[in-house]
DNA sequence: ATATCTGCAAAGACTTTGCATGAGA
DNA sequence: TCTCATGCAAAGTCTTTGCAGATAT
């Protein structure tokens, strides 16, 4: 069974719980996010729809990743390039949950999940002392870390 | 003695070891940085330092921020406005060293220090880890949780 | 049937670039 | 002096908006 198969429903059945219309460019755009193994820019996603279903407009594909976005279903993440980069989601404690080593040379980017649990425990501590004391309903969060990967290293002498 | 005093020379002599000439607008720059309380976007910084230096140009902002930036004495966000916000640094381990709480609704970003050190004792541990098994050499780190704030979470039943 | 959603074109916003002039060391 | 930095204007990118037509429920 594929993937797609696996997923799409599933987030089909989600966007529709959130009260909006589930059409043919939505489906797709959400089949690319669920298939992807990348971080996918709109143009990314754009192109890869329209492969099967020429009829998208880039317009669509921003709308839908607000949608998606503002329902939690997918992650909008900032790597620095100037634009944006989106991910499914599958929640902070989900199987595929990871955190990102960014390469500020080449803008390489690793997704990490070792030591996960243990970040993952501490920054839920975190939360909820924050969550008491700002007031905040915290719903995400994000770690980063930069630097230089092994090539762009070597080749400045970083 | 004021904090401008205490800051703007320190930087100064970064910037010039760095084999940069310092000038008048990039003196400017750096001391807003370094007095400014909140994240200032280049616009923010261009018009504070239009008040007391006509001359500069948005331009020079940017590319003073730019080498500010790739020097590691400042750093850059983005809180997902579509513009960029600068902070002076002093450094993961410095004084004033903190992470962000974000209200993706409303946009207003909290600092906070509490319990920062032992996130930046996990933070440093992990990223001994992650630099050897992914070779990379790590300089910094990001952390943000987002949420709703108290009002936004008042005003929208969330 | 009708409220949503869509593509297209245009606008908008932030940031970068080209180039001649000006200024630091 | 001579390289580096600057301002201005223009261009470049990514993203959002207006609107008439199409579509999902």
């Amino acid at each position: 069974m594929k993937k797609s198969r696996q997923n799409s429903p599933a987030l089909r059945w989600k966007l529709k719980g959130y009260g909006y219309r589930m059409t043919r460019g939505r489906e797709a755009i959400m089949k690319v996010l669920a298939e992807a193994k990348d971080h996918l820019s709109a143009e990314d996603i754009y192109i890869k729809v329209y492969a099967s279903y020429p009829s998208i407009g880039l317009t669509s594909v921003y709308r839908t990743l607000e949608v998606l976005v503002s329902t939690g279903l997918v992650y909008k993440f900032d790597f620095g390039e100037g634009r944006a980069r989106y991910e499914i989601s599958e929640g902070p404690r989900g199987e595929r949950h990871h955190h990102h080593l960014v390469c500020t040379d080449c803008g390489r980017i690793v997704d990490y999940t070792d030591f996960i649990d243990e970040e993952l425990a501490l920054l839920k501590k975190t939360e909820v002392e924050l969550s008491k004391k700002y007031n905040f309903k915290i719903i995400n969060h994000l770690v980063q870390f930069y630097g230089f990967c092994n090539k762009c290293r070597r080749r400045n002498r970083k």
